[in-house]
Parts: C-alpha cells; sequence; structure tokens
DNA sequence: GCAACTCATCAAATTATGTTGATCTAAACA
DNA sequence: TGTTTAGATCAACATAATTTGATGAGTTGC
C-alpha cells in the first residue's frame, strides 16, 4: 500500500494520537462501534468532552460516524492507522540512508 | 521485533513527531549528524529554540547526540521509529478485530 | 588569565490545547 | 404541540507547550 498522506495530515494524526483521552476512546471502540452517550458512559467524562475529542478523532480520519436516529455512532478506521503506518515507515527508510558520522 | 514501547512512551513519541519545527530537524539530520551551530544555521532558527527542540527528540529516544570538544553533535536513532511502527501496527492490530456495527 | 565560541538552561511572555458549563438543534415520543 | 433525549457547539477559563532573551558552564586559542 503506498503512502497518501501528506505531512500535515501526518501530524495532525499524530496529534490526535498523542492524547490520554482519545488513546481511551479508540480502545473503547476497539471493542466495536459506539453511540456517544454509551462512550461517554463507558469512559466517564462530560460528554462535551468526549464531543470535542471525537472531533479531533473524526477529523484526522480515525473515527468515522454515522446517525442512526437520534443517536451518533462512532467506529474506527484503522485504515487511517496504516496510512500513518506507512508514512512513518517511509520516514524510517528517509532516515536510515543517513551519512556516516561527522569524522571531524 | 517486539514492541518495548510503553503507552507513555509512544505518546512522548507521537507528541515528539507532532510538530513541524522538529521534523525539520529530523530531516535535516537524514543528511547525517550534525552539530547545533550547523543545524541552527540550516534551520534557520534561534539557538535555545533549537536546543529545545533537541532535547524534546532526544528526551523520546528519537535523537542520539556526543560531545567533540566544545560541539555537540547529534544524529538519528532510526529504531525509535521502528519502535513507534511496531506499537502502531499492534494497536491497529487490535483495532482491527473489531466486532460487527451495532444492529440497532 | 582572558576573550571568543558552543550549547544548555532558566524565567517571562506568548500561543495552543483541553476543560467546563451553558446553549442550541434535531429526533422521538407522548 | 410540548417534552425529553442525544449530541454538537460556543465562550470562558485552565493548563500545557513553545518562543524569546538572558545567563551560565565548559572549551579553545590567544
Amino acid at each position: 500500500m503506498q503512502n497518501t498522506l501528506t505531512t500535515e495530515q501526518s501530524r495532525q494524526t499524530l496529534k490526535a494520537l498523542a492524547d490520554p483521552t482519545r488513546l481511551d476512546v479508540i480502545h473503547a471502540l476497539a471493542e466495536g462501534e459506539r453511540c456517544v452517550c454509551d462512550l461517554t458512559a463507558d469512559l466517564g467524562i462530560t460528554q462535551s468532552r468526549l464531543s470535542f475529542h471525537l472531533r479531533v478523532l473524526r477529523n484526522c480520519g480515525l473515527l468515522a460516524d454515522r446517525q442512526s436516529g437520534r443517536w451518533t455512532y462512532y467506529r474506527l478506521q484503522p485504515d487511517a492507522l496504516s496510512a500513518l503506518e506507512d508514512w512513518l515507515a517511509a520516514l524510517r527508510q528517509h532516515c536510515s540512508r543517513s551519512a556516516p558520522l561527522c569524522s571531524d
């Protein structure tokens, strides 16, 4: 699979993953799709706080949502993680062709 | 290779990579080891600002440094990127065993 | 010793992120 | 229609990260 993330998209995804609350959300959703009110209960945080973090995760593509009646269900998008892995792997390869140490 | 990063270490590395200035540093060092004063010139930023970012990158293991006379040389540690890739891959696998959508 | 140079560190100022509580919209249901 | 529920959004506040300019410690060369 080729990397289609721009540097800016990768940065946003890295930033999104670097937050403990958002990692909690991701782990909760690894159990399967969930509506916001269930997540609020599962994680024991306020609704507006959860809503803020869901937006961050959705904006960078890590989550998708769907409406159903008055509920909004969120689910993981593992492809977003794959894309970030690809970006990281490319960065590592770029870094690994490093020139020898300076012989000063 | 097995993942040896704790969640906390991974978070720190993700956060370190999520900054444009620090990505610039990494790209500059992909050319090879460099001393701080050269990096300052290459990146066109102040010395204390660079020093701050170098510390962040060193603290999470992405960079290593060595002293030589009055210069300090920094270099990349691509293994730190590999470790993060492993952590991400594990997270993705965890996420991909996701239960089917809710049938509400 | 003294001056110039490299780099880390510190405190203060600035900027970015996250949290809270309130308000708003839309759906559901009586 | 009126009321309740789910969830987004907003403004105010709190906290964390970054930048700046100054200072200090170690190194080199005079």
